[in-house]
DNA sequence: TAGATTGTTAATCGATTAACAATC
DNA sequence: TAGATTGTTAATCGATTAACAATC
């Protein structure tokens, strides 16, 4: 039987996985700042967590710290980097090539953290065949064997809300194992397919409901 | 003493209200499709949730149900626009002009929705006087005047990180009462100003850490 | 060693689900 | 009326906080 090299941290509450970017965020401005060590105590006031949140989260995925010391900035920054799977490349396409889709592709910092952008797709023939940040714009028509082909791995949709679930039908019958959704709308996928909605008019209600009172 | 016209809902669970936009997403297709009457046992199923979720929610607002019938869909509709307080209009300023900012002020939907959008800002010459979907771009240092003589309640940050602080101080004393930040920071601001953080870059780590042994 | 701080268990708090009386 | 479905209370489940023994 193949031993798995990589933990595969099952049951971890979505809820902890959430906050493992926020963690990795203000870790990154630590190890920037040159900070050896910091104690839960004290990287939780920071964040405006409990420390017993943070630890409590962090023994979901090991031990890293050392009693009486703390953890080392660095080492827990490049831990928890591993534990959200940084150190792999994902190859990413786009689908859907207006203002939003155009502005990700933009948005080079992206391929340097390991999520590389390929491709664009889209249906206007007025767009196919333009260049958005050195990457092409392609006829929608070849997304499946460019995705097939080039082992892409997440594919971003940012058409209206009608195109949403044909497109992700098609992204996932070419290979994809996730895909990052900006429509506003709930597309469904295969369990397998993980998916991550990006619902920006749902956060502007929110923001609405929660402005309630203050408005003059 | 004057009696509050609107209701404050106060004491309604975060983890709720942060459900409001999805109900009233599915409600908005189901007036679309002009179903008339809807159970909560149907549309929770719809939504991939339980029924008594949904009728635990809703319970929070007010009784907008019939025993035995069920909800009428218009006017369920209807009434979580109204808690979600889309019966108002925000005024909204975009405070940094690069792709993302030029990208959601494309996005022109929103106006439709009450969120208006009046004005870009930026600190690049090269930018300032320009026009993006009919809503010019001006120079950062006329935005304290700007929002506080046009009631801009929304101050929409998609600065670089360094800046954004900065910016939301600027914000907050120019008068706004609420923040949708994009910026991969969180911001500090006073109590009485709501805040919206739109982290892009931790959905996707969310997305690289659920990707987990889906690999090649 | 003594002081500090972790990892982890137990206690509390809050959210979800189940159940059902009220009632259309 | 009988059947259906809500509004709401009670039971369960899960997440957060508190506490402390282990130990650096």
């Amino acid at each position: 039987m193949k031993k798995d090299q990589r933990p595969s941290y099952d049951h971890v509450p979505m809820v902890v996985i959430k906050r493992l970017p926020k963690y990795y965020r203000y870790l990154g401005e630590l190890v920037e700042k040159k900070l050896e060590r910091i104690s839960s105590q004290k990287l939780a006031q920071m964040m405006d967590i409990s420390a017993s949140q943070l630890r409590q989260d962090l023994n979901h995925f090991g031990e890293f710290g050392q009693q009486g010391y703390g953890y080392r900035v660095e080492d827990l920054y490049q831990e928890i980097g591993k534990i959200i799977g940084l150190e792999y490349q994902y190859n990413m396409v786009i689908v859907g090539a207006g203002n939003l889709g155009r502005a990700l592709a933009n948005y080079s910092n992206f391929c340097l953290r390991g999520f590389c952008l390929w491709a664009l797709f889209d249906i206007d023939p007025e767009l196919v065949g333009l260049n958005v940040n050195g990457i092409g714009i392609k006829d929608i028509s070849e997304l499946h064997d460019f995705v097939a082909d080039n082992n892409i791995s997440i594919g971003i949709i940012t058409v209206p809300k009608e195109a949403a679930q044909g497109v992700a039908d098609r992204l996932v019958a070419a290979g994809v194992k996730g895909i990052w959704n900006f429509a506003p709308v709930d597309i469904k996928v295969p369990d397998s397919i993980i998916l991550e909605n990006e619902h920006l008019a749902d956060s502007l209600m929110v923001l609405s409901f929660r402005l309630r009172g203050k408005m003059g």
